[in-house]
DNA sequence: GTCTATACTTCGATAGAC
DNA sequence: GTCTATCGAAGTATAGAC
């Protein structure tokens, strides 16, 4: 990889609209790239031939590649973070946010960007900004469903269950990318049985 | 990254021995690479030049970057299976597969692993199938465990149980490296009280 | 059994014409 | 707002000298 690892200000060269069509075609093929192929595969050449561009348009429209890669980063937790919001508006928020964060595309996102976040300074601090405000919000969500069942909070802190589900759900679905099965049935199986059990309980 | 993606055999090109000396200082260059800079930064001049070597000599002694690859991914496999052997076999195994499972170090190297692996099949295969072998043993022991403490199967799956320490330590492990903190204390005291509670009973 | 010389591809990035 | 032309650095890989 032949990138520029860090960036400083001061470039006088000309940048694109951030309204322009033509950026937006780039972040779809940035973003596709990265899912199908990982962002070592997303290069400005590479990122252009997908979008049926020339090479050179991505450097008018990022002035580097982190750009982009922020760029896809920003749109993308914009996305999610709206649809978390629907999630836990939703009358089975518990049985969405799961169904939500087993989803596997979403783990090969999350995979991607963490590795990349791993050595990229910038990056890193998007993605740690956008993951607390997910996790606030799932936490008042969570916070409000375990109160409202009736469940002691000291017996079972919120923020514990709300780790716990990530961190099962994640694994999971990043298990099963990569190809690895043991156990996953019984474990959805069981958490479903828990989750449904508590929304019944919280019906009444 | 200007890298071959599907690799074939046939070539006749002379390969080094596989317990030379130098071959190993490659390999410790590339493991060192790739968990200071991520798995996109071990190149075969970036390796050499770690390891003080000539460039070409990566290509002496892999044929490709993904035999780079997987002679790390091997390596790093058959200790840590050692490890996880020896931190079951302990008085307190449960507590050490947890502190094990935390250690942010490994929690880098498999989020590298899994990217790559996203989109190299050997790389794949390869990990998939010590996973496996990593999982078994877990459960072989948990199992024992819980069985040992008098705590009924159908109630609480042994393997329920290992995707659930393994879910919440890997994304503890891997939110730390990304400066993400947030319920973190919480969560470990919890699951670290549990597995203490369960291990004093056993002894008894 | 070990390393050097070398070929060729792709990379990020910029300047300036249209 | 887009394209042509171009740099220099870095990428993988092979053939052949020692």
């Amino acid at each position: 990889m032949a990138r520029t690892q860090e960036q400083q200000q001061a470039s006088t060269r000309r940048i694109g609209a951030p309204d322009s069509k033509t950026r937006a075609l780039l972040v779809d093929a940035a973003e596709r790239l990265m899912l199908g192929k990982g962002y070592a595969a997303v290069s400005s050449r590479r990122v252009a031939g997908e979008a049926g561009l020339k090479p050179q348009l991505v450097h008018y429209y990022f002035r580097t590649m982190d750009d982009l890669f922020l760029a896809v980063l920003r749109r993308r937790a914009e996305e999610s973070l709206e649809r978390y919001a629907r999630a836990l508006a939703s009358d089975r928020p518990l049985r969405a946010l799961w169904e939500m964060s087993t989803d596997p595309r979403g783990a090969v996102f999350t995979m991607e960007f963490a590795a990349l976040a791993n050595h990229r300074k910038a990056i890193r601090a998007e993605i740690a900004a956008y993951a607390e405000r997910v996790r606030q919000m799932q936490l008042d969500a969570l916070a409000r469903i375990l109160d409202g069942a009736g469940i002691p909070e000291d017996d079972c802190p919120p923020v514990v269950v709300l780790q716990a589900m990530t961190g099962i759900s994640q694994v999971i679905a990043l298990e099963e990318t990569l190809g690895i099965t043991t156990g996953h049935e019984e474990t959805r199986s069981f958490v479903e049985r828990q989750i449904d059990q508590l929304e019944d309980s919280a019906a009444a």
